[in-house]
RNA sequence: CCAGGGGUAGCCAAGUGGUUUAAGGCCGCAGUCUGUAAAACUGCCAUUCGUUGGUUCGAAUCCAACCCCCUGGACCA
């Protein structure tokens, strides 16, 4: 693969590149550049998680991109995730790497560091500590959506930590390529800045895509605000649908989930399938009725979007396709966890625990 | 530590001794209407008011202690 096809992959999961250039540059020098992606372990799986992320991790590999998976424990306990047990939070996590294992995530092909680990050491503490002296208060306020908080929330001490420390870990862990969600740019962005200022290794962005939620668009004060409502959240069971989920509760959640017609944009059934559905099965099939126009597949989320905004296909149909095709993808998680011993325990375990925001 | 203010459903919030078996709004759920959803309309959604004890025929409402949050101050600089 050369260094232009490798950029392409990255393209094509990626909303953003900060910046091409630099990613272009960074494939031509290196053979092997370290990414990572992260997230606090809590709750139960959701198809964001366990689907795209996978899509996502498999695409990474393809470029021979080395992958850190971070496991931010420490973090999910500063926002007071799973009662703030810190053994509780590493077994969700260790769960966590079970869905990644049941989607097919070559998980032996991949790095997991827990924050808990990086973070033992005084060199660590030293370079949160330099962050946050480059680290206006107000700029670490501003940034505290990256944990998913909106204004309203009681901020604690804790939480001020939060960004300096996240910054600290690209640095730590020698990152290349922060790949993260969208809604995870302001830290990178700091992380960026601060490189410059300090002659520091200045990590590539590359944001993917946050998936929509069931019932669409949330519109809030302000664009951010905005993505963060209306993402599919694993603390919001009516937004999400989970690696668990059985074919009865995913037809279910499809159907009643927020479907304009002619409308793909802001919509989050078309999103499953463009985000999800096509890159993991190359196509969406749907069985339509007879007297509704007959079975009929799509190659590309491109020839359903412009069927579907031309009224070629019936929300129904779209959601019918959708929602088998999920199945499709979730069974052979569902049913890993059915079969697997260690995995069940471990997610029995989990719901067992008290799920908090 | 001191002085005020406050803690009512997932969230916001009214209610200060008996027509309150806790108003209203948001969210959510169910139904009607659409070949989906949304919108609209209809219905449902706290036996309980931070905790514990007390006063009273009767308490979310009064009293006491304790816990927590907010504002200001004191202390320290």
């Amino acid at each position: 693969m050369t260094p232009q096809e490798k950029v392409k992959v990255i393209k094509s999961f990626a909303q953003e590149i900060i910046s091409e250039e630099e990613l272009l540059k960074l494939f031509e020098e290196k053979e092997h550049p370290v990414a990572y992606d992260g997230f606090e372990p809590s709750g139960i799986a959701p198809i964001h998680f366990g689907l795209l992320r996978a899509i996502n991790v498999k695409k990474l590999l393809e470029t021979g991109i080395h992958l850190k998976l971070y496991l931010a424990d420490y973090f999910a306990y500063i926002n007071n995730k799973m009662d703030a047990d810190i053994k509780k939070i590493q077994r969700v996590g260790e769960y966590f790497i079970e869905v990644w294992k049941a989607s097919g995530v070559e998980t032996n092909k991949i790095e997991i560091i827990w924050a808990s680990d990086i973070m033992d050491s005084l060199e660590y503490w030293d370079r949160v500590l330099t962050v946050a002296r480059h680290l206006s208060l107000n700029r670490t306020f501003k940034s505290l959506t990256i944990a998913g908080r909106s204004q309203k929330d009681i901020l604690s001490t804790a939480q001020l930590f939060y960004p300096s420390m996240q910054v600290a870990d690209i640095f730590e862990m020698d990152i290349d390529i922060c790949q993260l969600g969208m809604d995870q740019r302001r830290a990178n962005m700091i992380a960026r800045e601060i490189a410059d200022k300090l002659n520091w290794k200045k990590p590539i962005a590359v944001h993917h895509h946050m998936l929509l939620g069931l019932k669409g668009i949330k519109q809030m004060e302000d664009a951010e605000q905005t993505l963060i409502a209306s993402k599919m959240s694993k603390s919001d069971p009516t937004s999400s649908i989970y690696m668990h989920d059985t074919k009865k509760e995913i037809e279910n959640k499809i159907r009643t989930a927020f479907c304009p017609p002619n409308q793909t944009q802001g919509n989050p059934v078309f999103e499953y399938a463009k985000y999800i559905i096509f890159p993991s099965l190359g196509n969406l099939k749907i069985y339509r009725a007879k007297e509704h126009g007959g079975y009929i597949e799509y190659q590309t989320a491109n020839e359903l979007k412009k069927a579907y905004e031309m009224g070629n296909l019936h929300p129904n149909d779209l959601k019918m396709g959708v929602s088998e095709s999920l199945e499709m993808l979730i069974k052979p998680v569902r049913e890993y966890f059915e079969k697997d011993k260690k995995a069940r325990n471990l997610y029995e375990e989990v719901i067992g625990y008290n799920i908090t925001r």
